[in-house]
DNA sequence: TTCCTCCCAAAAAACGATTTACAGCATGAA
DNA sequence: TTCATGCTGTAAATCGTTTTTTGGGAGGAA
């Protein structure tokens, strides 16, 4: 009778109006006995429940967020999600979202500053809770276009330049580490192979090198190779480089893909890892921990690096109002048999640093 | 003056109303421009799109979406992100979404039927367009109570009774290939490591091979052991295998993990992979083509499989509305080192199949 | 000048939920 | 009996958009 007919076309689903209308009530009272405003155990209620059941109406979770001004959904951007790193995080950050009954929406920029940008630009668009970010490699998220007031965490690669909170790991106190340690095994000749320059993380990485050289005082030689990202890339790379040098007598690699690379690379070309050279890579891999002989590796703290960024992002969403924050979780250095000592061997050179361009060129630099 | 005052209290986003206003226009105006149903090139035009960026305006999705009730959104369910599989899936999945201007939601079920179960709910909630699944492993979430009339598609762990279209591989096509190029090499005693009973996508493996098996009519000896999930479970089961036969021929592992667990037992115990005894594994890994000898492996077209079903997705959103569809993809066999030839050997059985629980109790069996 | 189009922007309705205001009814106290 | 009180469910307003309807002005033809 009345212009609110509207009832119940074929393949629409069925709003709250038609369950109203079924079981006899009003829209509004639907609505609580759902959200459990009401005691279910009553007439009314029983009626709702199974209208409700008999048209299986599923609440449009978009008008419902729309009306209450509020999501419980996490964005997160991540650069891909076939690095096993950034996979793990996203497994352990659900669990964290199960557990606070938030939602997380992942999506991934593909190391495309232009794709990362898009993508807050559209959570920001759903209205999503909060953001993580796990920055690609040559973001410029950071200039605060995108967020405006939306909480916003950055996650891994960090710059305490942005401004927002932050939770990373203390790269270069663990490969400080890892370097002491090849030393103090009588390494004399280091091969570090990383990315490339300018990347966050990998820069804190070398400089943590760096200073344990530094430290050390001792004659060492560190070629510092960069590599490039996909691993056929970091192949050749580290092919010319053990073309070159083939006295080498321990190799660290800054980034997971490089520590495959070279692991092969010297296993064909017998420089067995384990028996004289030894092999450490940062980021850890099941396969690392059971071939053999298994890699030493740098293991990253993943599920706490998760938990405290959810942390942080929950306090913001909270309304938390402090000032940044920037935590640092320490890695742990994780010794398999790929950490050996080198045969004696008679070396006496003054420090010095070798860096070889990914095309091959050696430069001489004394530190 | 009017009731309608309301305007941008701090810390709300702006909506459509404020930039309305500021542009001394009506809403519908905004929205006009803002969609590209104007020439944005005059006064109004101009005015609207200045008092956006003033504002710092971003459209609300939510409410944009209710109105015009589509969402451009498919739900992806898979079971779990750290597998190596559907991480490529998730990534080849969102490469399809971009291209065809979709955005995916991706969620795991770590496996578990009831959080699959939940997910999936949560998705019709949202209104997606569409869901993807890739079923967990004792997946209940075709008895239809979820997905409704929500087109629905499933991936690589398909099952025919579903009644929805699904897209999957050939797995006893290739598992069969595999069994007969190890059988044509001479192995005559081969070890089959698979996950457990009553898992889709295994039995269709298993079968494949044991049809390769009743082929050959040769005299084959065949152990089939079940090895479970996490890599140690594999490890431990494997290990005892390996210490009651240490004459096996070859190792075929119809599972990633286990894949891993074979080739690291097998290099300490002396049957390295490649020298004398053969090892294939269902599912590439990059670690798998670089290690040394590389493993031989059956490689998932991920790509394909991704692209085929985004295809059949998308055709379901726009309407189509033909019969069920199961498409089966082929998967490629990557023939490396590991793949090699037996010792000449001295062993005449009549072809006999040896079940070996995980619990280590051999149960003998002839086909 | 009058009338008829045409065009464009303002106004209003709608999407599907939640929430507030309000009305009806019963109960209990004075 | 009357009035305050509490309860419960309906009606209506609202969230931020999009879309339809309406209305008013400009311009052309008669």
């Amino acid at each position: 009778m009345s212009v609110r007919q509207k009832s119940l076309a074929e393949g629409a689903r069925p709003s709250i109006r038609d369950v109203a209308q079924r079981a006899g009530v009003s829209p509004g009272c639907v609505s609580n006995v759902i959200n459990g405003r009401r005691k279910q155990d009553d007439a009314i209620g029983r009626a709702v429940l199974t209208a409700v059941d008999e048209l299986g109406y599923r609440r449009n979770t978009m008008a419902s967020n729309l009306r209450r001004s509020q999501s419980r959904i996490i964005g997160l951007v991540i650069p891909d999600f076939e690095n096993p790193f950034f996979a793990e995080l996203v497994a352990q950050l659900e669990r964290c979202a199960e557990a606070t009954s938030y939602r997380i929406v992942a999506t991934s920029s593909r190391e495309d500053p232009e794709i990362e940008a898009r993508e807050i630009d559209e959570l920001v668009g759903w209205r999503v809770a909060g953001i993580l970010l796990a920055p690609s490699l040559r973001s410029h998220a950071m200039n605060g276009l995108a967020s405006g007031d939306t909480p916003f965490v950055m996650l891994d690669r960090i710059s305490e330049s942005a401004g927002c909170d932050a939770v990373g790991v203390d790269n270069a106190e663990v490969c400080a580490e890892a370097m002491r340690r090849l030393i103090a095994l009588g390494h004399k000749r280091i091969l570090v192979a990383y990315l490339g320059d300018g990347i966050a993380n990998v820069s804190e990485r070398l400089d943590g090198v760096r200073q344990a050289v530094a430290a050390s005082g001792s004659d060492i030689v560190v070629d510092y190779v960069p590599t490039g990202d996909p691993i056929e890339a970091a192949r050749e790379a580290l092919g010319r480089y053990f073309d070159a040098t083939p006295d080498v007598d321990a190799v660290f690699c800054l980034f997971n893909t490089a520590t495959l690379a070279a692991y092969g690379l010297m296993q064909e070309r017998g420089l067995a890892p384990g028996e004289r050279t030894a092999l450490v890579g940062f980021d850890d891999s099941a396969w690392m921990a059971h071939v053999h002989p298994p890699v030493a590796a740098i293991v990253q703290p993943i599920r706490e690096i998760a938990d405290q960024a959810w942390a942080r992002l929950l306090a913001r969403v909270e309304g938390e109002d402090g000032p940044q924050s920037i935590e640092r979780v320490p890695c742990r250095f994780e010794a398999r048999s790929s950490l050996v000592g080198p045969a004696a061997k008679q070396q006496m050179k003054a420090p010095t640093v070798r860096v070889v361009s990914s095309e091959g060129q050696g430069v001489e630099r004394s530190t």
